[in-house]
DNA sequence: GAGTTTGAAACT
DNA sequence: CAGTTTCAAACTC
């Protein structure tokens, strides 16, 4: 306890951080569902891997996380436990603003696997969260926030619940900008919010007397960038542990950290904190905040969606600052409305005229609808100077964030609270400038999607959709969602779903019941392959399908193969017949001539050329800036790397569709890997094939036909 | 978007 | 445990 740890920043957005522990380059964020846990792990510069087997963490990233109840009885959570809270001795990056939307554009897509961009990090240092500077900040206050460990603790289970689930947990983690300057501006805002956000009568009975208030939210800046022109606009999940600058984690609205962000309403500064069904306690943590402001509060009931986006920004404009606090599955949902304005603040009684009370009008018209209709909100966040537009978007479809940037610009990020949901944001700059492409949910797509890689049935391209099922009520485990352990949204298109937070008593007892008939029903699919020895030949992959696949028809070269799809080899345990798994083939799957192995093989490493040949051509017709190349570990594309020496592709081109993300992801591997190791592409050749390049153009030279694995 | 195919899950 | 049915995702058109 009180042990002080500076971490060092990272000085290039693009540079990696070295885990302390076994110095290899940090493993990325892998999806949403660990957010606290990276969160953990990024403030200590401790990768997953170290956590984790690394092993393990390449093969199966999304397993690792669905595991991440496994932290609790790790030393290293002990160690987290032990160390008081941090904050910033550095200052944020300043100079980016929102108003003028100079958020550099980060790198995209591949950006997970290998090339996670980890941000500049800030400083950061920790302090005793239970010193004396806390003001207004009583035991009792303390007692109404769930720590952020419990909130950890409740998360590792998506059926828990968070206040059943009270842990003997103490402090969490502060960051504090020190740095952060008040403008004298901005005191009276400040201290409005401060004073709006009264805490001296919240309350948790159900909370542990013994509790300090602990770490409320987890923000960080740069999660979401957008693109100056409205062309680009992505949301960086990596971003969100790497070290970003601002990353904050409030011990209270009351503390420092929260002061200086309200208190510097020009800073650049951006959280997002989703709210999925593993964040009960986070986002009760909000509610709490949000429950005993005064005013202008709207409270919104009967949210089933689970996001939570807070954001600030820095901007020379000052900015309306909502910050609206979506919960899910029936819980509510609370809406802030921080004005910046200081003539809408002397006017805050004046609320016709100022923008607020449009927020205030619709936040409450919104509460409203949402109470007397149920109805399924999707998530909202912040609003930014947009008192005149829509606040809160009931388009159950859009499932994400309204932000409505001083620029005109309105971002709408959409994200399931699902881990494995892809992100997206579509920015609408009608006002300053050419409309994004229709696709920018693509690159935080692809972004997210490589955070979400390895996960079977998880993606579907774009969309927000879900689940789909029509008889099983999502109680079973055809449902993916329930699958996944997790409750469907209003983004599922599933008729009689059970498979919600309402019906948590079903969807416990169908899982309890799943589990007496399997116990492993539940557990990753996919599990570690002990290595063979160091022949890379002999190691197709780092993992393989636990019970294997059944394939008959497919050959495994199609998603009807769980291995396939979960971009693994098959093994002994399958099955199939005829396997034709590119990831790698199960021990005596050669049965078939060498003919028919060679065409297969050749028809197989014939579609990787070819996409990879797309991506070559769209690389150099697009020659984006940032399109990165970076030299490549992994053998098929250190044949391709010849085309252009010590290349690789961090990003797909921007508004390109020529490859899509996913082809490209399953082209470098298949599922989007999230380590930065070198990836074992069984199309690699098991006959032995090369690809080659003369002058830009791809060959493939084939071994004599008697080589076989 | 509708229909088909496919293989896992569930059932017998 | 094997065979059959159910189911929903993946795929095709």
């Amino acid at each position: 306890m009180g042990a002080t740890v500076v971490i060092p920043p990272a000085t290039s957005v693009h540079e990696l951080l070295e885990c302390p522990v076994c110095t290899n380059s940090m493993y990325p964020p892998i999806h949403q569902s660990a957010l606290l846990l990276r969160t953990f792990l990024s403030l200590l510069h401790i990768c997953t891997g170290c956590i984790f087997n690394h092993r393990y963490v390449k093969s199966n990233p999304r397993e690792v996380e669905n595991a991440t109840w496994m932290l609790m009885d790790s030393p290293v959570f002990s160690f987290i436990n032990s160390l008081s809270p941090i904050k910033p001795v550095k200052s944020a990056q300043i100079g980016q603003t929102f108003s003028s939307l100079s958020f550099p554009s980060p790198p995209r897509a591949f950006t997970s696997s290998n090339l996670t961009c980890f941000k500049e990090s800030k400083v950061l240092r920790r302090h005793n969260p239970f010193g004396a500077s806390r003001p207004g900040l009583s035991s009792e206050d303390g007692n109404k926030f769930q720590t952020s460990e419990e909130a950890i603790a409740d998360s590792f289970h998506p059926y828990h619940n968070s206040r059943e689930s009270q842990g003997n947990f103490h402090d969490g983690i502060s960051v504090v900008d020190d740095s952060i300057a008040l403008p004298g501006e901005h005191t009276d805002f400040s201290a409005e919010i401060l004073q709006a956000l009264n805490y001296n009568n919240c309350g948790n009975p159900g909370s542990d007397p013994g509790h300090e208030a602990n770490s409320l939210e987890v923000f960080n800046q740069g999660l979401c960038q957008f693109d100056p022109k409205g062309q680009e606009s992505e949301c960086n999940w990596d971003n969100l542990i790497s070290g970003d600058t601002d990353f904050f984690v409030f011990n209270s609205p009351n503390d420092a950290a929260f002061k200086g962000i309200m208190q510097k309403p020009d800073s650049h500064f951006m959280s997002l904190v989703l709210e999925s069904s593993i964040y009960n306690g986070l986002r009760d943590s909000k509610l709490k905040i949000e429950d005993y402001r005064p005013e202008p509060l709207a409270i919104i009931d009967q949210m089933q969606d689970k996001h939570c986006l807070a954001m600030t920004s820095k901007t020379k404009e000052k900015p309306n600052v909502e910050v609206v606090s979506v919960m899910n599955c029936g819980t509510r949902r609370r809406c802030l409305d921080f004005e910046t304005d200081s003539v809408q603040r002397k006017n805050s009684d004046d609320n016709l005229k100022s923008g607020s009370l449009g927020y205030e009008k619709q936040l409450v018209s919104a509460k409203r609808k949402s109470s007397s209709q149920q109805c399924i909100m999707p998530a909202v966040g912040l609003h930014l100077n947009a008192p005149d537009k829509e606040v809160i978007s009931n388009d159950e479809s859009s499932c994400g964030i309204h932000l409505n940037l001083p620029s005109c610009t309105s971002v709408q990020i959409y994200t399931s609270y699902e881990h494995q949901e892809p992100l997206a944001i579509e920015v609408d700059s009608s006002n300053i400038g050419p409309q994004p492409a229709k696709d920018n949910s693509h690159a935080l797509d692809s972004t997210v999607n490589d955070v979400s890689q390895n996960s079977p049935k998880k993606k579907r391209h774009g969309d927000c959709k879900r689940c789909k099922c029509k008889k099983s009520k999502c109680l079973k485990l055809y449902c993916e969602c329930f699958a996944a352990r997790d409750y469907c949204t209003g983004n599922c298109s599933c008729k009689d779903c059970c498979n919600k937070l309402v019906h948590k008593d079903k969807v416990i007892q169908a899982h309890k019941q799943i589990e007496s008939r399997n116990p492993l029903a539940f557990a990753p699919k996919v599990i570690p392959e002990p290595e063979i020895g160091n022949d890379p030949n002999k190691t197709p992959a780092p993992a393989r399908h636990k019970r294997g696949c059944n394939c008959k028809q497919s050959v495994c070269i199609k998603k009807y193969c769980e291995c396939f799809q979960a971009g693994v080899g098959c093994s002994l345990s399958c099955r199939c017949e005829g396997c034709k798994n590119t990831f790698g083939r199960k021990e005596g799957a050669n049965s078939m001539g060498v003919e028919a192995q060679l065409e297969v093989e050749t028809e197989a490493c014939g579609k990787v050329v070819e996409k990879a040949s797309q991506i070559i051509e769209v690389q150099n017709s697009d020659n984006h800036p940032d399109f990165i190349p970076i030299s490549t570990p992994f053998p098929l594309f250190s044949s391709l790397s010849e085309v252009k020496p010590n290349t690789r592709w961090s990003q797909p081109p921007k508004h390109s569709q020529a490859v899509s993300d996913q082809e490209m992801t399953d082209v470098l591997g298949g599922r989007g890997r999230s380590d930065r190791s070198p990836m074992t592409i069984k199309t690699s050749s098991p006959s032995g094939k090369r690809i080659s390049t003369s002058k830009g153009e791809l060959t493939i030279s084939f071994p004599s036909p008697n080589h076989h694995r």
